[in-house]
DNA sequence: ACGGCCAATGTCAACGATGACATGTGTCAA
DNA sequence: TTGACACATGTCATCGTTGACATTGGCCGT
């Protein structure tokens, strides 16, 4: 910047005045400042801007478990689209769904003075040494699952009401025992939400709940075992609620290979292949990027301070998309 | 800092020294600058460390085409890994596979002052204008993709070498009529690259290079239709090689719609539920992210003071993985 | 006893920018 | 003619931190 003013022949704070479109600069001076910022190949130094000015970084730090995951890449999409046109900068970190990362990454970005934070949080981990931050003013929301340990802004999916509308297809169709495939550990929030919205279902249509019918895994592998062992239970299960992709993913591969074509099922998030497979898989789809911009967007109204105090929750609805695998009438 | 300064007793530096672990301090000290610390809750800012330190943030900035597409996402994940046991955070920009965003993009992060820049080039930039950055000493390398009008370090795939592989592996299952999907534009680089492995490979057996097979499409509906032209030549192909993930999809799709369950077909890209598809599918896996990992590393190598300034190449081998589609005889 | 050295801490300026306020000029109405 | 005022620019301090160098006091060897 000095060396620009010098160049120019006039002080820094003109250069500066130029730049910001801040305060009179006469025309002829102003040109000859760009000319001298192109010949120069100048650009101002955002640290020291954001320093000076804000004290804040014109940035949001964003932490999800996996970046791998079209799920949570495509909420970053939408936090990011969002942002972007605020002229902040997107800062993001994976935990890999360990709560000593998720710390590790927000202490970071609190430290880099973000102007605000999203955290999906992780399994095991609680928020309460958020709480001075969140006193103070730093614009914090939660995502995909609310936060453990304070009442903090948050935007979740509707699990409980999305599981609730697979299963009643299901049951809709005819199926009075409907199996339920999901999550280890069985604590987590949406794993929990979305077990509710099966009991629901299965209340609402009078039908009994079997503990038998529930079963678990942790990934692909596992599920596609927990759900080999609904198929060979005495009295199976004509139907199966997948409550989660991996799930959904597993289920397939182990009725693709019991070679039960026989068998309903829905699955809780859409898959990039799902309407290919035999047969199309009919899902709940959440809406990713809508959560993302949600979530954005909560923490911009906080920026521009929204008088509201209290934490605000927002749901995303889910969406059934009936494509054929959870239209199969039970098997005789 | 200046508070924690004041509660204790003694001036900033000494708090900074603490801190960093830098120069001699007391025990005692040491100790209740420490506890000044937690108490207060102060929490140094990175910003200005950064500014007064290096000049440089401790960041490095990433931009991809896309978030949600996992290619990109795991690409990104694996250079987060490489990046942050060196304290260094990750900004990451989604460009949407346009130049001027990913321009503007590459401009923030350089008004940032990243230590290191890594780009996945989108269809039509041209990267002439970073040559002064380079010069300078900044960090530069490109991603699944080289720079378009300089040279400079980048890690790809063995595209070539790869799409050799999935179509030699067609011929050696007696096809001599294969198909080729690929994206538009046709310049693309990893399209052209993976054209050129096709005609390698059609080439060493010593077949003949049919123009009317080579088909196009930029998305999986126009790939689908792509292929669906394919079938429906007089002399139409037994096999059919996918160029890139959305060619796969396409193809799966056409070839599930108009239930040719006998046309071999190998694609570009693994594809999360290819096992459970009908037939399985046979595909050319990337390595995504070893992709990221090696080009972060490229990245530290460089800030560690690598020699050589010439322009690296480096080359992620693909891997056949043969799950049944790919393995089907030709048609009789 | 004294110079030298090291440990422990302090002082000051600087990183690159901008906010608050000051200065110098020309224009125009009274 | 003169003041008031807007315009154009400059001066200085400051954001939070650390590098370079200075200061203090105690211990040690000779």
């Amino acid at each position: 910047m000095a060396d620009v003013a010098r160049e120019v022949g006039v002080t820094a704070k003109t250069v500066s005045r130029v730049l910001n479109d801040d305060g009179p600069v006469a025309v002829e001076t102003r040109e000859r400042v760009m000319e001298a910022v192109r010949k120069l190949g100048y650009q101002p130094n955002l640290m020291a801007r954001n320093m000076r000015v804000g004290a804040r970084d014109a940035a949001i730090g964003l932490v999800i478990p996996e970046m791998g995951n079209p799920f949570f890449g495509t909420v970053a999409g939408g936090v990011e689209s969002a942002v972007r046109p605020r002229g902040l900068t997107l800062i993001v970190g994976s935990s890999s769904e360990t709560a000593e990362l998720e710390r590790s990454l927000i202490a970071t970005f609190l430290a880099r003075r973000v102007s605000g934070l999203m955290v999906v949080p992780s399994f095991a981990s609680d928020h309460r040494y958020l709480r001075a931050e969140r006193v103070a003013g730093l614009p914090i929301v939660f995502l995909d699952r609310p936060a453990v340990g304070m009442a903090a802004d948050h935007v979740v999916s509707g699990n409980r009401e999305g599981a609730r509308d697979g299963v009643a297809h299901l049951v809709a169709h005819g199926h009075r025992r409907v199996g339920f495939v999901g999550d280890l550990p069985a604590a987590l929030y949406t794993r929990r939400e979305r077990f509710q919205g099966y009991r629901d279902a299965l209340a609402a249509a009078g039908l009994p709940f079997d503990r038998t019918l529930v079963e678990s895994g942790h990934d692909q592998e596992a599920a596609s075992a927990a759900v080999a062992r609904l198929l060979a239970l005495p009295d199976p299960p004509t139907a199966l609620f997948a409550a989660n992709n991996f799930a959904s993913m597993g289920a397939v591969v182990a009725l693709a290979r019991a070679g039960r074509r026989d068998v309903a099922l829905v699955g809780f998030d859409d898959l990039p292949l799902a309407e290919v497979l035999e047969p199309p898989l009919t899902v709940v789809a959440q809406d990713p990027a809508a959560l993302g911009t949600a979530a954005a967007e909560l923490v911009l109204s906080r920026l521009d301070g929204l008088p509201s105090r209290a934490a605000r929750r927002e749901l995303i609805p889910t969406r059934l998309i009936a494509r054929g695998s959870g239209e199969l009438p039970p098997a005789r």
